[in-house]
DNA sequence: GGAACTATTTCAAACGTTTGCGAAAGGAGT
DNA sequence: ACTCCTTTCGCAAACGTTTGAAATAGTTCC
């Protein structure tokens, strides 16, 4: 049912040239004749002649096309990192293949396979959680397709990586909570093989040292997701009725915390307040808003496009390169309490 | 710097063979000596060969790429109608180019173009809010490439659609709301010349005319953000003080005009009974938890998938397809009033 | 009138793979 | 010794495009 795409070859026979002649004239070849150029651009425009990309692609052994592994694509910070991505690869011609891992190791190597055999030109990847095998990267490595990570490093292989100081935010935002009056904030942290979790716990530790807060055996929980802060926080807060202050991994923990906390006729902020990270959509929906780093994900994507762009277009084989971006804290209501002192 | 992959033609220099004797062998093609067969295998997954998916594309004249065009991929209804769509191109072999349109034609103008000349073989395409005029969609459609619409359809062309049952869903919704003692229930309406925007509309209207509800000047607003929604409800109620409900387009409306009730010191549900449209994962995290449509993303984009793959392997060519696909309502507790009779 | 040059066009190979057809070689049957 | 068949393999074309090199025709110059 497909309706044949015109071609150089079918212009060149409607006009009773060689094909070779029809290319030439198209780029404006200093070769050829103005009447012949005229008369072949012509009929392209009138026959909405498209070059195909497949045979350029074969011919340049290139796709223009970047495999993009993600872990899910319904995470808001996931969806801005693929909007910077795409967003650069467009001005430069290319296009993005989106492959989802769903957090699971058998996920990411099936795509990374499938993404091969496509003859892309280059990866930008966020591991899942799960992967603790990178046989898969290796591979990658070997043939020399080149990767960038995003997010999440992977130290097993030799690749640009685009993160974002997790440290510093989390440092950030503790300090916040503390300078509006928090004396004993808890950190509902991620999970601690990944580099996120330790780092954001880091930078809370920190603060808290740096502000000389004591840090309790409760002042660390692990505890990551919406529905586990809904359980955890009440049980917390019954034994430990002094908490003023809670720094949540991500936003929707700190949401979750935020209902808990609301449920135990506690107000937020002033009984206890609240921050979050990542600066999600949610984090502006939250009643009261929520105070949360913003993780950049659009720079992100946008970096790590660029990254990978460079590494295509280059010949030579430079050292690996990381790129850290710096976060903001965005200070919204859930963590100002109304000044005692 | 790329480690030039190994070629058919490699592995037959290397073995003093043809390179069609490689390729038979390497699909056990009955003409081929078993001996030379295993040599060949062996040789082929030694060096790790891959065949050249960019080859077989021109070869085959197709890309096994599906083009998506969306509005926003940041939007939780869309990200999901993505993941259908890429699990049931996946199980097909097939992989899915996204793009976005950020709502602009001229955007999706671009995106069409961008991809017809990646020689996608089919669309699925959610038009942009600001699309009026259709040339670009009925040129995709002289070309002979087959595009699927989701969600929001595009009469001006045929092809392809599915869509969701919007006028059911605003109905359930608002027939829910009045069961739960909703006496004069507004509606917050999305632009009227989209169809979801008249559908969901026209569900509302029907529900109220067929509990003899009575329909007011101001039972309608046109408003469909959240911001929005938080600077309208608090005019509306200060007006018209006896509203007990609100049904909105979708969720993040709801959401805003929860948080302007809440603001004004009345209850939800109590005192306003409010439901949303689209079930994202912000209706979860609302407090109260919104009561909602489930718009079926996942599915829609997994119909959509099966439709685009049908008609890429069909010959014939079949009249359009619409499938409609039934909602659900969520009840959650942004709509449970405690009875009062 | 032949060399030298210019202008314009075509040829052919290349990218990697598949596939119809023909070729070569050997064996069996007559 | 001839045909016929089988087994195994290679040739060449095809997909659409680009590009160096060669070809053709026409012009200029001495």
């Amino acid at each position: 049912m497909r309706g044949h795409q015109v071609t150089i070859k079918d212009i060149a026979k409607i006009l009773h040239i060689s094909p070779s002649t029809v290319s030439r004239a198209l780029k404006d070849h200093p070769d050829i004749n103005p009447q012949t150029k005229k008369n072949v651009q012509d009929l392209a425009k009138k026959l909405n002649y498209k070059p195909n990309q497949i045979a350029l692609n074969l011919l340049q052994q290139e796709s223009k096309l970047i495999g993009v592994i993600i872990p899910e694509i319904i995470h808001y910070f996931f969806s801005t990192v693929i909007s910077g991505i795409e967003k650069i690869a467009n001005e430069s011609g290319y296009h993005i293949i989106i492959t989802q891992s769903n957090e699971s190791y058998h996920k990411e190597v099936e795509n990374i396979q499938a993404l091969l055999s496509s003859n892309i030109d280059g990866f930008i990847i966020t591991m899942a959680k799960t992967t603790l095998n990178f046989d898969h990267f290796k591979n990658v490595e070997e043939i020399g397709v080149p990767m960038v990570f995003v997010d999440r490093s992977c130290d097993a292989v030799t690749a640009d990586k685009v993160l974002v100081d997790d440290f510093d935010g989390a440092y950030k935002a503790t300090k916040h909570l503390i300078e509006n009056g928090c004396k004993n904030i808890i950190h509902l942290a991620g999970p601690q093989n990944l580099d996120i979790g330790i780092q954001r716990k880091e930078g809370f530790l920190s603060a808290l040292n740096n502000s000389n807060i004591p840090i309790n055996s409760y002042s660390v929980q692990i505890c990551d997701t919406h529905d586990h802060a809904l359980k955890l926080i009440p049980e917390l807060l019954s034994r430990h009725n002094n908490i003023d202050g809670i720094f949540a991994v991500n936003d929707l923990t700190a949401i979750g915390a935020m209902k808990a906390v609301k449920s135990m006729n506690k107000k937020v902020p002033d009984d206890i307040a609240i921050s979050g990270f990542t600066n999600s959509h949610i984090s502006y929906i939250a009643d009261p808003e929520l105070t949360t780093v913003d993780q950049k994900g659009f720079e992100m994507g946008q970096h790590a496009a660029r990254m990978i762009l460079k590494r295509i277009h280059s010949d030579e084989n430079y050292g690996p390169v990381t790129t850290i971006l710096n976060t903001d804290l965005i200070i919204r209501k859930s963590s100002l309490k109304r000044k005692l002192n």
